[in-house]
DNA sequence: GCCGTTTTCGGCCCGACTGTTTTCAGTCG
């Protein structure tokens, strides 16, 4: 599976060279929906070619197939090559200015040799850019006024940063009177793990009323327009929120346009067209102009004959053609999930004590909660000692006595050493009901000395969850070099459960590959790794993860009920089994 | 470069906006 990410990369490479060039669009977009479209394969595209079935893929044709071949075969492609000896690779970097497209970036290096941003300020600045073909003074203008900003980009946002302002702007409109229905859209709504901007949708009659209404919220530091279409404006913490208001008989195709994804889109209305009809953010209009659907979402996808799609699974990634069958996933909902299985307390990192963190466990509506403080080698985060240990039994003995039938399980996050074994002997390892086991430490192990660590951790009967697997961070870090494929097939093989770790800055697994550990058998755990009370949050935005890898409840093993979960920690460890049965606390 | 129960050639997602043009190209979401 990692090669076909790699093919669907240098396809993407591809077309952005191409664009550089500013070859035929549709030869470009034959490479973008051919990457797309082996992204979205469940199965591996070595097997495929092996099979000499490439141009099965749909959007691959005889030349791709036969590029994809030389590449998988030799590890290179001479096409791709060549095209970089043609056009200047660094200049891919123009298209992501706003107004550049691939028309103005070619003639940019083609004409003045402009290859990056710094570039084209200067060249901006310089007025050399008014007399090319295509660009005028209001357009150089415009790019010295992007390419300033980009110098000092501003990143997308975290999910966890943007959805509570989004809500809050949200709470604040929806009594407004003039406001008849009013969601999130754009990446927001799908719940992606970051988010361009903070898109919101309202219906109403009376657009000037709730312009009015919305630039002058508590929370507003700076109005940035004011249309009543689309006002926008910067949030006291300096976030740009844009507004957009239709009519309410668009609503459900302004929803469903504005949510995308751009590919979804792009599909859907390929499906439209099928039918010789139109789909835009008016409405779906037949053959005669006659609408056909629009004012809600589900009336536009169940007359392109399919089931309503929820947005988390909106990236054409194979959800139009289950939708068409009839065989969405069911996915899990966060009113499912019954327990949070990774949370720390201030005996480690943690900023709360264990009984308020069960208190507050408890309003949530959970049933159980598990501890998991760090272990002993993880100084920085006053892992607990064998003794500390000891002593936090026998206070969860007691908590359990005062909170049941509320269950809290003992657990921990084990470090998972370099070598592979764990970071407590034997015997403090047989005193917890579940262990999560983490990489912490010696980050750049190369890849198979990574692979083969977590794999011997895995095959620990004491580790119950695999926690955040390849340990990114959220703009800053990547992923460990690790093979995930072998990794979450042994989990799968163990029973061991891996972690869609719900950190904002974290969400790992991410939702490709929590996609796949379900196709391969592995169940899912989605935990909010809280420090804290109000980091028990952070369960939406794992919930979230897994409903964009096509999760069900049945895939997430704490929506299961405390008996279950019991039960499914038993399986490795029997000895455990004695203490739940014969403590008077537990169900 | 892909694709085909009207097609092996001529299509390929839609509408709005802006600025550069003088009827439209380029870009964006």
């Amino acid at each position: 599976m990692r090669r076909n990410e790699e093919v669907a990369l240098l396809l993407d490479n591809i077309a952005e060279l191409l664009m550089l060039k500013n070859e035929n669009a549709y030869r470009i977009r034959a490479y973008t929906t051919a990457a797309q479209n082996i992204r979205a394969l469940s199965e591996d595209i070595e097997e495929i070619a092996r099979q000499g079935r490439l141009d099965d893929i749909p959007g691959v044709g005889k030349a791709l197939a036969a590029k994809i071949q030389e590449y998988l075969e030799t590890g290179r492609l001479r096409y791709y090559e060549q095209l970089k000896q043609e056009v200047p690779v660094a200049a891919v970097e123009l298209l992501e200015v706003p107004g550049i497209g691939p028309a103005r970036a070619h003639t940019l290096y083609a004409s003045l040799g402009v290859t990056t941003i710094p570039q084209l300020l200067e060249a901006a600045q310089q007025h050399k850019l008014r007399d090319l073909p295509g660009f005028g003074p209001k357009v150089e203008e415009r790019l010295a006024r992007e390419a300033a900003r980009l110098a000092q980009r501003t990143r997308r946002l975290l999910l966890g940063v943007a959805l509570p302002i989004a809500e809050e702007v949200i709470a604040l409109l929806r009594s407004h009177p003039g406001v008849e229905a009013i969601e999130p859209a754009g990446s927001l709504r799908r719940m992606k793990e970051t988010i361009g901007d903070i898109d919101i949708l309202v219906a109403s009659r009376r657009p000037e009323a709730v312009t009015e209404a919305f630039t002058h919220l508590p929370l507003v530091r700076e109005v940035l327009a004011t249309g009543t279409t689309r006002p926008s404006i910067l949030t006291r913490d300096g976030l740009q929120v844009d507004l957009r208001i239709v009519g309410p008989d668009e609503w459900g195709s302004a929803l469903q346009y504005f949510t995308g994804s751009k590919e979804h889109n792009i599909a859907l209305r390929g499906l439209a067209q099928e039918q010789g009809w139109k789909l835009s953010e008016y409405g779906l209009f037949g053959r005669d102009g006659r609408r056909l659907a629009g004012r809600t979402e589900e009336e536009i996808y169940h007359a392109l004959g399919l089931d309503w799609i929820p947005p988390e699974l909106r990236e054409n990634r194979g959800e139009i053609e289950a939708a068409r069958e009839h065989r969405l996933p069911r996915l899990v909902e966060f009113t499912e999930i019954h327990g949070d299985l990774h949370v720390h307390t201030d005996w480690s990192d943690g900023h709360d004590p264990p009984e308020r963190l069960v208190e507050a466990a408890i309003s949530r509506g959970y049933q159980y909660i598990a501890f998991a403080d760090h272990s002993q080698s993880l100084g920085v985060a006053r892992g607990l000692s064998p003794e500390q240990v000891r002593r936090q039994h026998q206070l969860i003995e007691e908590l359990n006595q005062r909170y049941a039938p509320f269950l809290i399980l003992h657990g921990a996050e084990v470090n998972i050493l370099p070598d592979g074994t764990l970071d407590y002997p034997e015997e403090v390892l047989e005193l917890f009901d579940i262990v999560t086991a983490s990489v912490h430490s010696a980050f750049d192990l190369p890849r198979e000395r990574m692979t083969a660590r977590v794999l011997r951790a895995i095959q620990h009967p004491a580790v119950d969850i695999l926690g955040h697997p390849t340990g990114r961070l959220l703009p800053s870090r990547a992923p460990y070099e690790i093979d995930l494929e072998p990794v979450l097939k042994a989990a799968a093989e163990h029973g061991v459960a891996v972690e869609i770790n719900g950190q904002p800055d974290r969400l790992d697994l991410d939702d490709i590959w929590s996609r796949r550990a379900i196709d391969l058998g592995a169940i899912l755990a989605t935990n909010s790794d809280a420090h804290s009370i109000r980091q028990l949050e952070n369960m939406r935005y794992a919930v979230a993860t897994a409903r964009r890898g096509w999760a069900e409840a049945q895939h997430v093993i704490n929506s299961r009920e405390l008996a279950d979960v019991l039960t499914w920690l038993e399986r490795r460890a029997p000895a455990r089994r004695h203490r739940w049965r014969t403590s008077g606390a537990r169900r």
